[in-house]
DNA sequence: GCAAGGTC
């Protein structure tokens, strides 16, 4: 069997059905993974990487003071899959192979991909002939050469990527664990710290920082205005700005009517189709029809594995030879765009444009077929037909503008204007996108005299620098080497995630130019792109074996040793720096009861506001925990309070607006104060007044505060108190009987907790002991199903019952087996005999004595017979000794709480049936069978 | 828990 392994999925289909030529090629899904199948030739698709890189396990904590961040310098790597069903698969698959060829990407990163599959067969195969095949555009021809003259797996190269891989995996892990653990921040805080991020970072903290020390400077600009044959048209002094006011106030005082045409130069201009769509310039493109980078890449993957677009990951301005353009314009014949491929078949210029890129991996973007508006909806259709429309400009003619520079005089002061109409549109007429605006001249005659209608003098400022937007950012990332045509867009989200940076266009936060300061003083290397430059020439030189992966690694090594000299000298210098300029970030507003700041606290999965003087002032606010979102700080400003509002951002849903803290928090609390017998709204309002806003800042408060700051008497003021305890005491309760719900009902589609909580506290259940006692139709009709509110009810009564019996001192593990025997509530232990529960849990019965008293004391009930070991001894001879009963019989008695002849004589013989399940008729035998004789008479 | 690179 012939295995041929590509990329990814589609490739493997789209390759087999080529080379399947007529045959049928029969697809295979084997856990989640498709093969395609013909004739001798099985083709199965990767996805991407299907092993991972990653350090020699024992380097896992952080904290480790064996295993400190700079000891991932010299950590071994090690590969590991993963992805199990892909690699099982193709081992499989290896197995009954008698040749392999890798047909992955034709670029770097496939021939690393290319290698990892190498080894994989290889573990299975040592033996098997593994060739390469290399193609540039999965089209029938390219796809048929590349499998009639295959190649070899380029090791040099896939050593270059794997050089990449080591060096990207050590700086990034030792410097991220480095300065995340300098600056305290762990789980969703991290720093992080890598080749492309902080290099990219450091490029809009620049641009900040330009933009802050950017001085505007004034300038002036003067224009006039004038008509011809009622036409108004206006005219710019030919002193483009004027940076002196009082030369510009001149030349203003000395332009005077006639303005008189001295020259009128006509010229054209070209203007070129545009080149093919790579992923950079289709992002930039995308970005000018509002699509953010990922969306818009989310959005061609989309199209790409639907078939509309080509592979929209591509580095490549040149489309290859093999594409077959007119057989691309001759599948889009059917769609909309018939009469814009009309002309360009009429128009058509007699090579398409290129760009100045050419790569082997993939073609240009192109359209790969016809679709329909209705079949995309809108926003695939926008993306989709700017791909159609730029593949159809570069396959137009150039346009070509008429230009017309107009100069004028009034009153000896130089003035001009310029005009430009597009004298043959070309490219435009399919490709609307730029904006292309016409503006017409007049027919202006040199000598002509015109008057002037006004004079107008502006000041302006000079702008600072723009700050990038995302589109902009990745083109500048593209110029600088960093990052791929795969990652570009995504490096941008990583930084907004790590809250690096934020907006669109991108500002860098607190936290962000923080690290980028830190690293820039410590460890230089990393914020620069160069360190990409340089990787990349040391990759050119592995792959042509001038050096070898591991002298590059262990160079690349030295240099991180010699950042982390000076990193850990400055380690605690950078962790404060990092944690001093981010509690700006965290800082809210006056703290309303002392005035100096409230600040975001984040500690675990747990997060709250409270004052920065704590624990001088104590104020604070609680918040949902972060499993509801993360707490951020916003730019909105409550006009009441002061403070920045809050917001709970959560991956996946919807942020969770708190709006001002105070606002939220007092809104929040006035239900639970309003269940304060004594309190009426007007107390509220001047508790509230007075900074108290909670129940638990009034149980906590002096009396004699509370009573100044509520003006009430020391009395009222002391009952205040105690019902507020109170509350507390049941808002504690309740949020037990709360989570116990949670617990105990299972979350479905259309039933809220919290409106069965409200139905449950509005029928006086509010403690998980209330539930206890209740009966099944309260809690039925509170909105809980018949079978879960029985369930709900046993598991009250079970947790009521255990809390009343570790109350009465019974220790939890004789609980264990108590429960185990099923002697679950206070009451069966002194309904079921002790010698029954001794029998059933094999406690002493000293013990089990011990715990029935203490239980019938609780309950008010007589205290048990006690019954020593010897007792139950004798107890049982005297009882074997009855004919019929043999020890059997007496466990049977002891449910029934017989031990001996005296007992035995003494009981119901009802009740002892019942909890024996000995048949009454034995019992009154065994017990007219004990009779003591009569003694003799005389 | 860390990078960057594939792909879904």
């Amino acid at each position: 069997m012939h295995l041929i392994i590509t990329e990814k999925n589609i490739a493997a289909e789209r390759i087999a059905r080529i080379l399947a030529e007529k045959r049928y090629v029969e697809t295979r899904r084997e856990g989640g993974v498709s093969t395609y199948s013909f004739g001798d030739t099985t083709v199965v698709g990767l996805r991407g990487h299907v092993v991972g890189i990653d350090f020699e396990p024992g380097y896992t904590n952080w904290r480790s003071e064996k295993h400190t961040p700079r000891s991932l310098i010299d950590a071994r790597t090690i590969k590991t899959p993963t992805d199990r069903k892909i690699v099982n698969l193709v081992q499989k698959l290896a197995k009954r192979a008698d040749r392999v060829t890798i047909a992955t990407d034709y670029d770097t990163e496939g021939e690393l991909i290319g290698k990892e599959t190498y080894d994989l067969v290889r573990a299975v195969r040592p033996d098997v002939p593994v060739s390469r095949a290399r193609f540039s555009a999965i089209t029938p021809d390219e796809i048929r050469s590349a499998f009639a003259s295959p190649s070899e797996l380029d090791f040099s190269l896939a050593s270059a990527g794997e050089a990449r891989q080591i060096i990207d995996l050590i700086w990034g892990a030792s410097l991220t664990r480095f300065i995340s653990l300098a600056a305290r921040r762990g789980g969703r805080n991290i720093l992080s710290v890598g080749r492309v991020q902080s290099p990219t970072l450091a490029m809009i903290v620049d641009r900040e920082k330009e933009i802050e020390a950017f001085l505007p400077e004034t300038y002036w600009v003067l224009s006039a205005g004038s008509e011809r044959d009622g036409e108004p048209f206006t005219v710019r002094h030919a002193t483009a700005r004027f940076t002196s006011r009082d030369e510009a106030v001149a030349a203003r005082d000395r332009t005077v009517a006639p303005l008189v045409v001295t020259e009128s130069r006509e010229g054209s201009k070209l203007d070129r189709a545009p080149p093919p769509f790579d992923t950079t310039s289709f992002i930039v493109a995308a970005g000018r029809l509002g699509f953010s980078a990922s969306n818009a890449m989310r959005i061609a993957e989309d199209l790409y594995m639907n078939g509309f677009i080509s592979y929209p990951r591509t580095d490549n301005t040149i489309y290859p030879a093999s594409l077959g353009l007119d057989g691309i314009l001759g599948a889009l014949e059917k769609t909309e765009f018939r009469d814009d491929i009309g002309w360009v078949r009429r128009n058509r210029r007699s090579s398409p444009t290129r760009g100045k890129k050419s790569s082997t991996d993939h073609p240009p973007i192109h359209p790969a077929g016809p679709a329909s508006r209705a079949e995309l909806g809108e926003e695939r259709w926008r993306l989709y037909e700017l791909v159609v429309r730029r593949f159809l400009a570069t396959l137009s003619p150039d346009a070509r503008w008429t230009t017309r520079k107009v100069s004028f005089d009034a009153g000896g002061e130089p003035y001009l204007t310029t005009g430009s109409t597009l004298e043959q549109p070309g490219w435009r007429t399919v490709y609307p996108y730029s904006s292309a605006t016409e503006n017409e001249l007049p027919p202006f005659a040199v000598g002509e005299r015109l008057p002037v209608t006004a004079v107008r003098l502006e000041e302006k400022e000079t702008q600072p620098p723009p700050r990038f937007t995302q589109s902009r950012l990745i083109q500048t990332m593209e110029s600088l080497g960093l990052g791929t045509k795969s990652t570009r867009h995504e490096v941008i989200n990583k930084l907004v995630g790590r809250k690096y940076v934020e907006g669109n266009p991108l500002r860098p936060t607190l936290v962000g130019r923080a690290v980028i300061e830190s690293l820039e003083d410590h460890a230089d290397l990393i914020t620069r792109p160069e360190m990409t430059t340089s990787i990349d020439a040391h990759m050119q030189e592995i792959k042509q074996r001038q050096r070898s992966r591991d002298e590059v690694v262990n160079e690349s090594r030295a240099m991180l040793h010699r950042a982390f000299d000076q990193l850990e000298v400055h380690g605690d210098e950078i962790g404060r720096d990092i944690m001093g300029r981010t509690l700006q970030e965290q800082l809210l507003g006056p703290c309303p009861v002392c005035g100096s700041d409230l600040r975001l606290h984040h500690v675990r999965s747990s997060q709250f506001i409270g004052c920065v003087d704590y624990p001088d002032c104590r104020f604070n606010i609680g918040l949902p925990a972060t499993n509801w979102g993360f707490a951020i700080r916003t730019d909105e400003v409550c006009p009441v309070h002061g403070l920045n509002h809050v917001r709970l951002i959560a991956k996946g849903s919807r942020p969770w607006e708190i709006g001002c803290p105070l606002c939220h928090h007092i809104a929040s609390n006035r239900e639970t104060m309003g269940l304060m017998p004594s309190m009426t709204p007007a107390l509220m309002d001047r508790l509230n007044a007075a900074h108290v806003y909670a129940v638990n800042e009034i149980a906590g408060a002096d009396p004699a505060d509370l009573a100044l700051a509520a003006g009430l008497d020391q009395g009222a003021a002391t009952r205040l108190r105690e019902e507020a305890g109170d509350v507390l005491d049941l808002l504690r309760k309740r949020s037990e009987l709360r989570k116990f719900v949670r617990t105990h009902v299972p979350p479905r589609r259309g039933r809220s907790h919290a409106r069965i909580m409200k139905a449950l506290f509005s029928r006086g259940i509010d403690t998980v002991e209330h539930l206890a006692a209740s009966d099944p139709a309260t809690v039925i009709a509170s909105g809980i199903g018949e079978k879960e509110a029985t369930t709900l009810l046993e598991a009250a009564v079970g947790l009521s019952s255990d809390r009343r019996l570790r109350e009465m001192g019974i220790p939890p593990i004789s609980l264990k087996k108590y429960y185990a025997a099923g002697i679950k509530r206070p009451e069966d232990f002194v309904r079921v005999p002790p010698t029954a529960l001794m029998l059933r849990t094999g406690i002493s019965p000293d013990t089990v004595h011990r715990h029935v008293t203490l239980i019938a004391e609780a309950l008010g009930t007589p205290p048990p017979k006690r019954t020593t070991r010897v007792q139950l001894e004798r107890g049982r001879h005297e009882l074997l000794a009855i004919p019929g009963i043999g020890e059997s019989t007496i466990e049977k008695l002891y449910a029934g709480g017989v031990y001996d002849a005296e007992t035995l004589v003494a009981a119901d013989p009802r009740v002892v049936a019942q909890q024996s399940g000995l048949p009454v008729r034995r019992i009154q035998d065994f017990q007219a069978r004990a009779e003591p004789p009569e003694p003799a008479a005389g």
